[in-house]
RNA sequence: GGGUGCUUAGCUCAGUUGGAAGAGCGCUAGCCUUACAAGCUGGAUGUCGGCGGUUCGAACCCGUCAGCACCCACCA
């Protein structure tokens, strides 16, 4: 098998995905005698999106653990699936149809869902295609999507059991209403942020006695017609005498009382708040505690309502604004504006700023005692107080624990259409029966002696309620589960390990390990590791309306900068910014971006992926590693040109005569050992930076950059036996290091290994996949050898370093003299490691120039030199030295060291005082040997 | 208001029980040395954010200040 003489992923790509899928490699193991069982949960994404560089990075951690373990001979399920995302995809298809100028009230709810369905069958695969370039590896035949029916089963089920346990009730709440969507959406679908507004003050006059009045400072007006009290602090001197009075409601001339209420900061604004518990979350809760009326004034899209004057109904929320400001004006009961900053809060999805509503809803009560005694937050906080689940890094338990500790009941209903429908049905009288189907919900209301219509609930549920059940829908749990048998759920609930960034952990960790606790008594998984968020080369996070997006699949192929520039400024929301976004797009990528591969960029994020960090992307990062790739391809070449034709060098023919082998191939072997030993404990500590890095420094460093330069001295010099030994340690190295990198960059390690496993007498037609992940041999660790090559590595540095100072061509050859003991091995490495025409080892060293020092022994390369440079080097090496060893002399004269440093730390800062000054010894001479035959 | 993380070479970042600071990229000098110019060899570069403390010894532990980023709650 030829290889092309440089790695050239798209093809190789293209052929190894499907032949792995097509065999059936990634399927989930079932396998009894299998110790182990591993499996992860992919975070589902959005059945309608695409994938972007987040998708990217998580997948690529969990394929690289997935793969691991498989090849360490574990049952290994990595479950994928899809999210129906409510939502995020009945936006889209709306704005589809508003572009055709339809709405979905015109289609009609029916009609509009098999629209959905339509588009989900459409893009529905675009994800997992894409997910597939990255060459990821779960079992495609158990893929799920949150709406199949199974899981929808598994929606209603849970939903009837939690219902019928008090957990999920029904009620009339204030919620964060989306006026632009016409849907309730929960706490953390709300985003506050800073703005600029203005804080109004209004007089309130008071009743019967008009020339006094309460001046109430607030920034939203237009909530006036709901307020139902005027309140402020119950110590403040300025008011303590209106408490319990009441003042006119300006406007509508409605009596309100004065209140007391020690929430009332005295020194913000005038000390004198509005109370509106319709349309505010802290006036809500004021509003409970005295008793007060709720008067909404505001209708679902939020215009103003038939509880306001007439004068308003029907006007848009921020045009009321302005309308009662003005007729406050007007009537002199304005007191003044001033600019003020606030937080408005807006929706996630539709941006509009989000109104305080009181409507009927959904809610899973998140701190009520269940039926056993405890909530669902305190069972989801035990799991990791006990350590059943883990954090990694740790650091994201308090972030985890704050909010549970801080939990509000969940707002699971939606007004949408798409999403699983609530199970529960209404009578006449508006009583609720929650039950599996219709049929069920009739015989309920049977048995309470209703026989008339029922009505079903219009609303859906959160995506994330479905999501909170993914870890045991997927392996299709029935509630009937272990009467039932189930394999799967045996095997892999709870999962291994969930691979998450931090930006979910609210909305789908936590309510993972709350749900699937309870309905299951499982945790849902054993460890979640935290990763940090992708940005871009600044920093900044990447957003479609900053164009700084960059697609993955834009990594792996490349792509030419005009197609990058219409990529980025089109499907803009606000298409003024294309310019800018082209312009800065222009100057980042001149020429476009090349192509990586796969395996490259797989490895720059797994090489990027250090604990508790953000991503900045750096495409030269990306371009190091495609280098690494081409690297690894070609140290193959090499080997495979230099064992080609060879006999005896697989696995099954007798083994070469143990002293054919040198010390550099014993330390090679040393090496792997311990590169392959630090990648299982990094694998074990989810560090990818780190098993990146071993790897990396292991092929390149080491194998490369000594082991195959020695290895071709060993061919042309050694004998017969010593060359077959050669050959043979280098097919297995490179054989192991390809299973050991297989995790990380599948694609390029099958193809190579595909050429070498034969060569190296494993079995042809198997796949890498297939083969056992390398298990660190202590046995094969040789510290005298590794002493050795450290040696002649010192050695090589020496001679290479003084032909550097020297300005020695490399393609001149110059003679070495060298003096010590024991270096006979290293001469014939020397040679070609340093470009040495020969080498003299001698007792004395003569009176030549110049000399360099490898630990105590002295090297000299034979060629004239410049006596005055040679003069300075030397000087400079003494200075280095003399500095050294006043440092030593004065720590080891330190009384206190030398009695509390542990004796290794003083016999270390002895030995340096030592060496130190025995080159010294040698190197002053020398010098003045130089200065006189300089004079002389 | 509460909480978290970060600050190390020009850039991006490692530094795992405290023992004389590392990598990649970039820079620089020189090389087509038959695996690889996506390469090889040599070189330069740091008061480890500031200040205090603990210690024989601090990038690392403690305190404090500053800057940056983020999360949660939220003052009408």
């Amino acid at each position: 098998m030829e290889l092309a003489k440089s790695f050239e992923p798209a093809e190789i790509e293209r052929r190894w995905y499907s032949s792995w899928e097509d065999r059936g490699f990634f399927k989930a193991g079932f396998d009894p005698d299998r110790l182990d069982a591993f499996c992860i949960l992919l975070p589902p994404p959005n059945v309608t999106g695409t994938l972007h560089m987040g998708h990217g990075f998580n997948q690529t951690l969990m394929d690289a653990l997935t793969r691991y373990h498989r090849m360490r001979g574990a049952n290994t399920l990595w479950q994928p699936g899809t999210d129906h995302a409510g939502i995020a995809t009945q936006i889209v298809v709306e704005r589809q149809l508003e572009a055709k100028g339809v709405s979905r009230h015109d289609l009609g709810r029916e009609k509009f869902l098999e629209k959905i369905w339509e588009w989900k069958e459409f893009s529905g695969n675009t994800i997992t295609r894409q997910m597939r370039r990255l060459g990821t590896s779960p079992d495609w035949s158990r893929e799920r999507f949150t709406m199949d029916a199974g899981l929808s089963e598994t929606v209603t089920e849970t939903f009837v059991r939690l219902y019928n346990e008090g957990l999920i009730y029904r009620g009339k709440r204030l919620v964060n209403w989306d006026s632009a969507l016409h849907t309730a959406v929960s706490d953390l679908e709300v985003v506050s942020e800073e703005e600029d507004g203005s804080m109004w003050r209004i007089r309130y006059p008071l009743a019967g006695d008009a020339s006094q009045a309460l001046t109430v400072a607030t920034t939203r007006p237009e909530t006036m017609f709901g307020d139902v009290a005027v309140m402020v602090h119950p110590e403040d001197a300025r008011y303590r005498h209106l408490i319990g009075k009441k003042v006119k409601l300006p406007l509508t001339g409605r009596e309100i009382p004065v209140i007391a209420d020690a929430y009332v900061d005295p020194d913000f604004g005038t000390g004198c708040v509005k109370v509106t518990p319709a349309h505010d979350f802290n006036d809500y809760a004021v509003g409970l505690r005295h008793e007060l009326p709720f008067v909404s004034i505001l209708t679902l899209d939020a215009r103003i309502n038939g509880n306001a004057p007439e004068k308003y109904h029907g006007m848009d929320r921020f045009d009321a604004r302005e309308a009662v400001v003005a007729d406050l004006d007007a009537f002199g009961l304005l007191a003044g504006v001033e600019k003020h900053r606030l937080k408005v809060p807006r929706s996630d999805r539709s941006g509009v700023v989000i109104e305080p509503m009181l409507t009927d809803q959904w809610f899973v009560a998140t701190t009520k005692a269940s039926p056993d005694g405890k909530s669902l937050a305190e069972k989801a906080l035990e799991c990791v107080e006990t350590g059943e689940i883990c954090f990694f890094p740790s650091s994201w338990v308090s972030t985890y624990n704050q909010w549970l500790n801080t939990i509000q009941d969940w707002c699971i209903s939606r007004q949408l259409w798409w999403g699983h429908p609530i199970p529960a049905w209404y009578d006449d009288k508006g009583n609720i029966y929650v039950a599996r189907n219709e049929a069920e919900a009739r015989a309920q209301a049977e048995q309470a002696g209703y026989s008339g219509h029922l009505v079903r609930d219009p609303d859906v549920l959160d995506t994330w309620y479905s999501s909170a059940l993914w870890p045991f829908s997927t392996l299709d749990w029935t509630p009937d589960y272990p009467i039932r048998p189930n394999a799967a759920l045996d095997l892999y609930l709870p999962s291994s390990v969930l691979v998450t960034g931090f930006d979910i952990i609210f909305f789908w960790v936590a309510r993972m390990v709350m749900m699937t606790k309870h309905l299951t008594g499982e945790i849902p998984f054993r460890r979640v590791y935290v990763h940090g968020l992708i940005r871009d080369a600044e920093g900044q996070k990447m957003s479609k309306s900053k164009g700084n997006v960059l697609d993955p699949i834009d990594l792996i192929d490349g792509i030419g900068l005009e197609d990058l520039v219409v990529k980025r400024t089109s499907g803009l929301m606000n298409p003024k910014q294309a310019d800018e976004i082209e312009k800065r797009t222009r100057k980042e990528f001149p020429a476009g971006i090349p192509a990586f591969g796969t395996d490259a960029l797989r490895f720059t994020f797994l090489s990027l992926a250090s604990p508790g960090r953000d991503i900045k992307f750096d495409l030269r990062r990306c371009e190091g590693y495609r280098n690494f790739c081409n690297k690894l391809w070609n140290a193959t070449r090499f080997v495979l040109m230099n064992t080609a034709g060879h006999e005896g060098l697989d696995v099954d023919s007798p083994p070469p005569d143990a002293n054919a082998f040198s010390f550099a191939d014993r330390w090679i072997a040393s090496a792997l050992q311990r590169a392959a030993a630090e990648m299982l404990k990094q694998f074990a500590e989810y560090r990818f930076d780190l098993l990146a890095r071993a790897l990396y420094e292991f092929v390149w460093n080491e194998f490369c950059d000594w082991y195959l330069e020695i290895a071709k001295v060993q061919l042309q010099e050694g004998n017969p036996e010593q060359a077959r030994a050669t050959r043979r340690n280098l097919l297995d190295m490179l054989e192991t290091s390809l299973r050991l990198a297989h995790p990380l960059i599948p694609f390029i390690t099958e193809e190579l290994w595909q050429a070498v496993a034969p060569a190296a007498g494993r079995k042809t037609g198997e796949s890498v996949m297939l083969s056992r992940y390398p298990e660190p041999r202590a046995e094969k660790i040789d510290a005298e050898s590794e002493a050795r090559m450290s040696r002649l590595k010192e050695l090589t540095h020496a001679c290479r370093n003084l032909r550097g100072e020297m300005n020695l061509s490399p393609a001149q050859k110059v003679p070495l003299t060298i003096c010590g003991d024991d270096l006979a091995d290293f001469v014939p490495l020397l040679k070609t490691l340093a470009k040495l025409s020969e080498v003299h080892v001698v007792d004395t060293m003569p009176d030549e120039m110049p000399v360099a020092l490898a630990g105590e022994t002295r090297l000299m390369l034979a060629v004239s030199v410049d006596v005055a440079a040679e003069a300075a080097r030397l000087g400079k090496e003494i200075a280095r030295l003399e500095s050294e060893i006043v440092k030593s002399k004065g720590k080891l004269a330190n009384e206190n060291f030398v009695a509390r440093a542990p004796a290794a730390v003083v016999g270390q800062e002895k030995d340096r005082l030592a060496m130190a000054e025995a080159a010294l010894s040698k190197l002053r001479p020398q010098l003045e040997k130089l200065s006189r035959s300089w004079k002389g």
